[in-house]
DNA sequence: CTTTGTGCAAAGGCTTTGCATGCTT
DNA sequence: AAGCATGCAAAGCCTTTGCACAAAG
């Protein structure tokens, strides 16, 4: 939680690398299996930690679902909009150049900031629904 | 949790009125606190009940800050999008026609639902951005 | 060498559940 | 009278923190 005086460490190589590999969105449970899996074995404390600290950074976006827990996943570089199911997390890009001039305006009027760059629609989705 | 078989309480009463009274997103903490400043002495267990009996039953929204704590507010009968901040829960409810046409469509296209009545936009608000 | 990172265990904060009692219907 | 509702205490979950040890620079 310091400046950029960020050590590289095997824990957060192996860390980063998945979250680059991964599409959607994921708890911090479930990325710490996943390092397991890989035969990385990162404490739970450090994924949380390290999570913490990309989401500081702005190198990845952080939501909350209905029930709590937090799923992250890597920010990319480009600019959308996120369709995200509010039970499962998954989250599916959409573009929509009009909106986001719209929902900019929008947010400007009301003194809201910080919303550029990510979008959130939250809905159900299909395999949840049923 | 049960149908509509839910029976008038003076708790849930007084819960349902204070919600009515109130503008944006409240935690069940703080609803709790309210309800006992108007001596109104309800358990935090039995708000929590309520509220999530409410949400099942669609007379209530709730949506969870960044923190992990849930806020809810009663769910008006007019259709509208909500400018929510991720911070401290402060909502505008903001019309846009067009947006709510392209969100439904987006959200079809997806397999989404259950977006209609509640598009969330998230952002972080004025005050909170200091 | 100094400083940051790691990990275990424990603590924290919010929410849910078990269970006996009370109240609505 | 019968069955939800309530509330207290305790348990549950996810997340954060304290502290000693290990590793990076």
């Amino acid at each position: 939680m310091n400046r950029a005086d960020r050590r590289i460490t095997r824990q957060r190589t192996a860390l980063v690398r998945l979250l680059d590999e991964i599409e959607g969105f994921r708890s911090a449970r479930h990325l710490h299996e996943l390092l397991g899996e890989r035969g990385e074995d990162v404490g739970l404390t450090t994924v949380y930690r390290t999570l913490q600290t990309l989401v500081t950074a702005g190198q990845a976006d952080m939501l909350r679902l209905d029930h709590g827990e937090a799923v992250y996943r890597r920010r990319s570089s480009r600019r959308h909009h996120h369709l995200v199911c509010r039970s499962c997390g998954h989250a599916v890009e959409v573009a929509g150049p009009a909106v986001a001039a719209w929902v900019r305006r929008i947010a400007g009027e009301h003194g809201f900031s910080d919303i550029a760059y990510t979008v959130e629609i939250f809905g159900v989705c299909g395999r949840c629904a049923r």
